[in-house]
DNA sequence: TCGATTATTAACTGT
DNA sequence: ACAGTTCCATAATCGA
């Protein structure tokens, strides 16, 4: 019954959002975009475009730096168990004690995570670039967050879409693998992203890397795209903080927490637990504070200053696919999980054994996220009944569904719809290898298409002070990242 | 109701 | 250009 209270000051809020979002809105040029569905007579169409920026996309070759971290962690069964089997034999049996692996437990330092290739001398060059790059944008960030704090201007920026392009030198394959996260680096003046893969790598691509000034600082052939093996498992999230840009949170299947604090050069370990860790989000309001899902619809939360897990409850009859709160009430927060629904919850309620949610939404099949607009006025839910349900109003209590192909099969990771950088605009993949950009607005769907986009976009990421600029990822390992040509 | 099983799918790998 | 491999997602289908 609190809640009650809490929901009509909320509603009063809503209600200003949304008239102020009508007038944003209704001020806001009509983009047809011609839908150029080239049919695309085949599906052999051009794929060379896609080596454009090659990496070390490979398992590492025999090299002796690689060879002290291989020691470490692949190759390992775990010594204790399994030597009756043999080498090279635990493969036969997948019944059990496959996946756990060799879990690394304790810290590691990037420079041991760090998967290059070249003499270890360059490795390590290469690797304290990025340290010092990282570094010094932090720096940078702070300085200009703190004397003009224009953050409000990019939200609600309005977006035309029809200045999004794809240029050849923003597509790389930063990674080998099905990539499952990625976020971009929330920093002014810069576009650095780092994306996950199904392997545990983290890669961060430094995509001004090409422009830097220091050209005789460069080592060897700098793409600027770093490796780094933090996880054994699939990395499931990936935040950084984004008042200190020198820490980066990783959750994986692998059932860790680790933080990447560059500051310290090192994966430090936060969480550690037996079962597959699903998704990952900041507290936008306690910036000590990650919630995750784990195991099967737990929801767990990370206290920085408590140093463990505060407190857990199962909100779900399966496994948490995404968190997110909402950018104004501290206290409501949105999941989507494999039980086929999305609720919203107040934060307040759900330590009770069973809570119950503000609001569900129920998909029958899967739903894969669901988000929270930039405004707060509307939450989007991808799920795998081919529908993206936009839940808005008063008390969230209208629901509109579009409808949406999101049959993925078994080899490209789920979509999940995206906003932008206001409530119009939600951006999710197309299986014709396209970016799907969905109108709030009752407009029609229209669909960004690019010759140098030779695969599935998946997951995506926008920057959050470059309007526009969003990268999408695929099951293969590259990244795609469409910007706004201006005028 | 709960397991175990299978079909589905796109992109990479390597001849 | 072709075929073989990926393999821990999801839903539908059987069998206990």
């Amino acid at each position: 019954m609190a809640s009650q209270k809490t929901l009509t000051d909320y509603e009063r809020r809503r209600l200003e959002n949304i008239k102020r979002n009508q007038e944003m809105m209704s001020s806001f040029k009509i983009q047809s975009v011609a839908n150029q569905f080239h049919s695309s007579t085949s599906k052999r169409q051009r794929t060379e475009t896609k080596t454009y920026k090659t990496n070390r996309g490979k398992q590492p070759k025999s090299e002796a730096p690689i060879v002290m971290r291989r020691s470490l962690r692949a190759r390992g069964i775990p010594p204790e168990k399994k030597i009756g089997l043999g080498e090279e034999e635990n493969v036969t049996n997948p019944t059990e004690s496959e996946y756990p692996s060799p879990k690394k437990l304790g810290p590691v330092t990037m420079l041991d995570a760090y998967n290059g290739t070249g003499s270890l001398d360059n490795q390590m060059k290469h690797q304290k670039h990025l340290i010092d790059t990282i570094k010094s944008l932090s720096e940078t960030n702070l300085m200009s967050c703190s004397i003009h704090d224009d953050d409000a201007s990019v939200i609600g920026s309005s977006l035309d879409l029809e200045s999004l392009i794809l240029k050849p030198e923003n597509v790389a394959r930063v990674l080998p693998k099905n990539i499952l996260n990625l976020c971009i680096f929330p920093c002014k003046n810069r576009s650095i992203v780092v994306a996950g893969n199904k392997a545990g790598s983290l890669a961060i691509w430094d995509m001004d890397a090409d422009l830097k000034e220091d050209k005789e600082e460069q080592i060897g052939n700098d793409d600027g795209i770093y490796l780094y093996d933090p996880h054994t498992a699939p990395i499931s999230g990936i935040v950084i903080q984004p008042f200190s840009l020198s820490k980066v949170y990783t959750s994986s299947y692998d059932g860790c927490i680790r933080l990447m604090d560059v500051e310290k050069e090192a994966f430090d370990m936060l969480y550690s637990s037996d079962d597959a860790i699903f998704c990952l989000s900041p507290h936008p309001h306690e910036a000590k504070s990650v919630y995750f899902g784990e195991a099967q619809g737990m929801i767990n939360v990370w206290d920085e200053r408590a140093g463990k897990s505060s407190s857990s409850c199962i909100l779900h009859d399966q496994q948490i696919n995404t968190i997110d709160f909402h950018p104004e009430n501290t206290n409501c927060m949105a999941t989507s999980s494999s039980d086929g629904t999305a609720c919203i919850w107040d934060l307040r309620n759900i330590n009770a054994n069973r809570p119950e949610s503000l609001k569900m939404v129920d998909h029958k099949k899967a739903v894969h996220s669901a988000y929270f607009s930039p405004s707060g006025n509307c939450l989007a839910t991808t799920s795998a009944n081919d529908k993206v349900g936009l839940i808005r109003g008063t008390n969230f209590m209208d629901i509109s569904m579009v409808q949406h192909n999101n049959q993925v099969g078994r080899w490209i990771p789920s979509f999940r719809a995206i906003w932008g950088w206001d409530d119009s605009y939600l951006f999710i993949g197309n299986m014709k290898r396209g970016v799907d950009v969905i109108s709030t607005g009752y407009r029609k769907m229209v669909t960004l298409e690019s010759p140098y986009m030779s695969a599935i976009p998946c997951r995506f990421s926008a920057h959050p002070y470059k309007v526009g600029m969003l990268a999408g990822a695929t099951a293969g390992g590259q990244i795609y990242t469409w910007v706004s040509q201006q005028h």
